[in-house]
DNA sequence: GATGAATGAGTCTTCATTCAT
DNA sequence: TATGAATGAAGACTCATTCAT
């Protein structure tokens, strides 16, 4: 076997390996999970999840920045920073609404470890720029006079809020969305932080 | 003692047990508490938790309903019903972020264990009942053109998640709250959803 | 049950598992001892022990400071410490191989954890009071011109060295001692720290 | 490459997997040492080791012959048995003090390794051989008057644990050792045994 | 023959639950 | 009734050994 796969066999485990992890994460928790049923789901002996991580700790904050960093990169791929805050905004509502709903899991796994104790630093660091990143978009369509004169973190929080409730409320069963809502859906937020 | 001292006796170590796990489950989560902890810090034996309660699981459960009705009994306690629905929205807004702000524990707890696996059908069936009483508020209120004609779990998912981030947001540090911004934050998200 | 039983039966349970953790760990060392298997050879389940002690190391330090204790109490009691050099020497041996031949385990025991690098700082602390009041005999009496005037660590090392030995050598069935040969032993290494 | 040259880089590897083991083994006990740590050391892979060891128990063994053997062939060869009782036992203790002073891993070793319950047969076996070439010296020693006479399992266990003693007192820093006091040693406990 | 990734049995330890007191 | 000591099943993690490459 050549060099190249071998290195492509370990990456295919450690892979499938952060998949049932986040499958598992999402849907019961860092500390409702066993490792060795992660080791199962991943079709792994339960010894070999150690080879790739350090411990519990590792993998799930390994999970956490790899997800944290996909959404990132989805978000800002392509993003038209130089389009007017109206315009962006819709893109910011367009590219994450799609992506909670095509990531269902990865999207549930973020949301409940957000600010979770057991992130390390590099996973907070990661969490900090995001917000950080957010927070200077309406700190300058504020100044701009195009949202409200009120903190950026308000502002952020209504609206990231706003979109994370209404996108479970769709993986809950509650609310069929489609296009045209979520279209209204963010109008609505607009209307809620515009001057 | 009287019977009725014995009853109070007993009313107020369950009283204890029930504190005691609010304060747990909130700060760690539902695996990461100790039944022993929680006992500890109730100031009872481990085993009296389960002269009162058949399990862990019933004991999240119990808080979680205690909880639940202490938050809709205290935002239904004097509402407004008959009030326009912009008064009722305020009304509604107000107390909701009271309630958050004066009992952090009581909100973090009901948020880190919205929809968790272990909740029973009682749990459950209360959840969706306080989401019925809110969306028929978004129902009546839309049939009567005064907000956006969209789905009243659209609608309240908006509202709601708002609220959550807003104030979670606070307990964070990220984000110092005071009256008038509250009022300015409720007047956007009424922005939001007004038709 | 009166709370003096109460704590008696407390005492003689963890008795129970020093006596079970001395036996294993005399036999098969520290690392080569499962907790599980002390648990069960002091009748108790395996959880029982985390009760009594912080965790297997906390337990061999436990052992080590009780059997030293007992060590020194009985080669201390009644000791004839204004005796001259000679009779204390006599009286050192007599007492030392008794109980090394009456605690076969603990005497193993202690050898086998001699300066273990799984020993806490109480259990150092221990081994170096012994260390230097028997270095202090040595000093004394070669400053008397009694003993011979070399280092006090190398004539303890010298007469320890040799006792322990000869008591080995009887335990693995090479040697059967009796009072007139341990008398003969004695007189011999006497001979080896006089001046 | 020659079929001899094959046999050396065999015999290389060997020997570098018994250097790696006798070290760790002396540094960390049987059961304190990880196999695969041991390959690390030797510089080979771990599954390396099971093609020239039965198991871990195999290598310990192996170990403790080789080292067994190269004392006794370091003792033995140019040894003056024809000297006199005494200058024998003068050459006796200043090869076995040498040794054990020039290897110190080696030493460490035998002792730690003494009796140990997974030696097999083969390594118990040359233990009494060496034992039983040692007591004969005593024996002959005895039956001409010139050491006591004791059983030689009693003169070769207060020799020997001297000795060990003595060179332990050093490496653990508490005694500096120098050829003078070694000698002055070696009188010591020559007094102890002559007739 | 050599490798080292993979394994799973076994380790220490925790904790939900029971039950003798 | 209340307790809290005791339990043992289950969890995180290690490591002797195997085997595909």
């Amino acid at each position: 076997m050549t060099e190249g796969a071998l290195a492509t066999r370990k990456e295919e485990k450690k892979a499938a390996i952060l998949e049932a992890a986040l499958d598992l994460f999402a849907e019961r928790g860092f500390e409702g999970t066993a490792v060795p049923l992660v080791a199962e789901r991943a079709g792994v002996g339960a010894g070999t999840i150690y080879r790739y991580f350090d411990g519990k700790e590792a993998l799930v904050n390994a999970v956490f920045q790899e997800q944290k960093a996909r959404l990132v990169s989805d978000l800002v791929t392509g993003f038209p920073f130089d389009a007017a805050p109206r315009e962006q905004f819709r893109a910011f509502w367009q590219r994450a609404t799609s992506w909670a709903r095509a990531q269902p899991r990865a999207f549930r796994f973020l949301e409940l470890h957000h600010h979770a104790p057991y992130l390390d630093e590099r996973s907070r660091a990661i969490e900090a720029d995001v917000e950080g990143l957010a927070e200077r978009f309406f700190a300058e369509s504020a100044r701009q006079g195009i949202t409200k004169p009120l903190p950026p973190a308000l502002l952020l929080g209504l609206c990231w809020g706003a979109l994370v409730y209404i996108v479970k409320a769709e993986q809950l069963g509650h609310l069929p969305l489609d296009p045209p809502l979520l279209h209204a859906a963010e109008q609505a937020v607009w209307e809620a932080i515009r001057a």
